[in-house]
This record gives C-alpha cells, structure tokens and sequence, in this order.
DNA sequence: CTCTGTACCCTTGTATACTAGGGTCCTATC
DNA sequence: GATAGGACCCTAGTATACAAGGGTACAGAG
C-alpha cells in the first residue's frame, strides 16, 4: 500500500531537528501548548504537507508524555490539518483543493455578510483603527516579514468581526482561512502583497465615503481576486495538495 | 466558589441510568463510537446543559477506559458542547444566547448562499428529492416523532448543499445548527412543525417557478422566523441558558 | 453555637505499559 | 535469480497507574 507522504521513513537516522520553537511551562496545561504549537508550526508551513507526525517523536522533542500529544493531534486532526492512518502514522495534511474552494465560499459569505454590518456601524475612529493596522502591514511588506504581514492581515479581519458586534464568529473565518494561509504562505507570490494592501485601502474608502454596495463590490472583488492567484496551479506544487 | 451545575453530588447514589443508548462495535475506533454516542444524547437534550459528565462515570456506563472517553470529551469540549472545568468536572455546556445569535447569523448566511448556487442548478429532479424528503418530515409529525422530524429537517438542509455541488460546506452548517438544534428540541412549541413545512414548501415553490430572488426572501423569513420563536424567553428556561 | 482545620473523596491532567495491525527487509526455498 | 514467508520494528489505539488540586463533611477547639 502506498502512504501518502513522499519522506517514508527517514529521520531515524537524522537527528530530531524539527522546527517548533517550544518552552514548557509547567504551570498550563502541557495538551494546549502541545496543541498551539504544532497548529502554529502547520498553518505558517514550517511544517510541510506530508510531513509525519510521529507521536513518540514529538514526545521526544516536547519533553511529554503521549497522551497530550495524542490530544492535540486528535484535535488537529478534526480541524482537518492532520491525518490520521491507524497502525501506519500521521502526517500533516495535503492541501485539497476541493476543501480549499469551500472554506473560500465560507469565508467569502461570510466577510461580506460582516462587512455589511460594518458599514451600518462605520465611525471615523473604526476607520481609523482599520488605517492603522493597514500600516503595519505596509511596515511589515518593508522589513520583509511575510509571517508577520499575514498576522496583521488576521487582526484586520478580526477588527472587522469586532466593528460588526459579531465577534463569536470570528473563529469560523478563522478556521476556513487557515487552508488558505498555507497555500498563501507556500506559493503566494511576495510583490502581491501591496496589491493587496491597495484593495484593503480601497474597502476603507468606500466605507468612509459611506457607500456599502461599493464596499461589499471591492471586498468581493479582493476575495475572489486572492483565490485567483493560484489559478494556474504550478506541477512543482503538486507533492503538497490532494484531489 | 459555585459550579455552574445545579445538581452537584448526586449520582453516586442513584443507579448509573444514564440515558445513552450505546453498543460497543469491537471493529470500530472505541473512541469514535464514544464521541458520537455522547455528542448524539448532547444534541438531542436526552443530556440536558449543566449535567455532569464525569469521565469515570461514562467508563463504567461505556465498559471502556478513560483514553477512548476523555479523547471523546476533548473533541466535544473544542465544539462548544462540553466545558471542561480541571480538577472540578466535566459539564453540558449551557446554551449561550450570544453563541446562538453568532452561529444564527453563520448559518442564515451560508444557507442563503447555498440556496443561490441551488436556484442556478435547480431541475424537476432535485425538486422531486427535496419534496420527499418534506413529506417525510409530514410522516414524523402525524406519528409524532419530533426527533425524527429533526433529523429529516438537517437532511433537507444537506440536499441543498449536496445540490449547489457544495458539499463540503454542510459541515460548518451543521455545527452552526447544532446549537440552535438543542435550543429547539427544548423550547420548540411542536405546533411550529407544520409552519415550518409550508415555508420549506414556499421555498421549493418559488425555485420551482425560477424565481431566485422570491426563494431568498422566503428562505430569509423561514430562517429569521425560526429565531424568533424563542425571542420572549420564559425564565423557567434560564437554568439551560448562560450571558 | 460558631468557626476553623483537616482528612477523605472526587475531579481532571499526565505518564507509562500493553495490544493489534501494517511495512519493510532479510532469508530461505523453489 | 525470483519469489514467498517470516521476523522485527514501526505505528496508533487502548488500558491502567499515578499526580495534583478543589469540595465537602466532620470533628475539635474557642
């Protein structure tokens, strides 16, 4: 039977230098830190798709037991980031397109259906808060730091489930972005990313200019514009998506 | 300090007469089987919010170890349908109104959204599979069998993503509903159950007759109206409830 | 009678041991 | 030499043991 995953089974051999920056505090939850750290390690992509998961390496590497790493693989695994194949191993994800067309209707929907609660509620301090955070991207594209430009783009669109009184379903945006992020992460080209803080911009002012169908129009045209980009699907990324 | 659980010690007095129909499946992941087995009696308010579930008591009730149940809890405990309290006991989660209005305003959205990808693929056929599924909904009403009427309802919702060829969505809907799915199993005055199947009808109608943008309206209204139904909300259910 | 301290039992969190099944590689046989 | 079979090691799944902290009830002191 084949596994999906092109590494088989090195790093025996190879000394266990996995790149999850970790420190135990002993006074939280040991399962949560697990949890946060090899979610954060799968959505930046320091943690490639295909990549094994053993549970005793990860023992090993975090200095615990197994059983809060089975819990945080087990919930990772729900979240659709980690496979699981009984008796033969776990493995980062693939990317699957199919899922990542879904997770891009849901969050489409989704951030027009917030942006037009934003809109009703549009104060010049709000567009002044959303300016503000743009900024930092703009800082963040002239350092040269992708990772952090794209926190600052998820403060962005949390400030706007904040704007909307809509907070509580910030987490769902979250979790179809998340797919997204890896394949923007993996392949999004860097000279977009002004292009993107234009669109941004462009969104503002049309909800200073107070015109929410305006809004609602540039918001959906950046959606489906970002989603565009991996239209063409180059053969060289294909080890990393499924389906 | 105060539990959020009413009931407190008792239990271990009383027969462990749990109301969780269940048999082991020796084949299957013991701790798949738990899950279901727990989220389906937590979904259905046969395990009503607040109630203690305490791990070593769904061992005995379950004939299994902790490991298979506890990974059970920790999934459900991600979903929002158990809270988790260290060294003091697991509970029910409480319904959150503030959740109820979030997860309200996630599925009206991506249902009205599935529904316009539906209008633009509607055919005789779908509409002869949509109706049937109706009539058995009439089915479990005239024989009283409201948690069938339930359960046909989620699978009329299913269709319609299964129809916009946007199946991998129903997930997030699904989690989106379960939460208002106990508030109605709890509260939902089953005279609304034929309401509800004249506006799943009027929907179908108005697809039928191609009318898109009627099926929207009516599919708004449908949803809204749902909501509403709870908006005088009578203090003997406060005990249910939290925020 | 009131208050405080302590012991016990409950809880979840963590660690470890054992089970069952799949992959691989080596060996023996044809 | 090619192929089949078996031993070994890996994996995740499950069971059990231990640790740490909170709740409660009871007993003793004031």
């Amino acid at each position: 039977m084949s596994l999906p995953a092109p590494l088989a089974s090195s790093g025996d051999t190879e000394t266990d230098s996995l790149e999850i920056e970790f420190h135990l505090d002993r006074k939280r939850p040991v399962a949560d830190q697990v949890y946060e750290a090899l979610k954060a390690a799968i959505v930046s992509v320091r943690l490639l798709p295909g990549t094994s998961i053993s549970e005793n390496r990860m023992c090993r590497h975090f200095g615990v037991s197994r059983t809060p790493v089975r819990s945080a693989i087990v919930r990772l695994a729900d979240e659709g980031l980690i496979d699981v194949y009984p008796q033969q191993g776990s493995f980062v994800a693939p990317i699957r397109l199919a899922d990542v067309y879904d997770r891009h209707f849901i969050r489409k929907h989704l951030e027009l259906a917030v942006l037009a609660e934003v809109a009703k509620r549009w104060t010049a301090a709000k567009s002044a808060e959303a300016r503000a955070i743009v900024a930092t991207q703009v800082a963040a594209i002239e350092v040269g730091d992708p990772a952090l430009f794209h926190e600052r783009d998820e403060a962005l669109h949390a400030a706007f489930a904040v704007f909307a009184e809509r907070e509580g379903i910030w987490p769902t945006i979250q979790m179809a972005k998340a797919r997204m992020s890896r394949l923007h992460r993996l392949f999004g080209p860097p000279e977009r990313l002004p292009v993107v803080v234009e669109e941004h911009l462009s969104v503002l002012d049309a909800l200073d200019a107070g015109d929410a169908a305006l809004a609602h129009q540039r918001l959906e045209y950046h959606l489906d514009k970002i989603f565009e980009t991996f239209d063409p699907m180059p053969e060289a990324y294909r080890p990393y998506l499924a389906d």
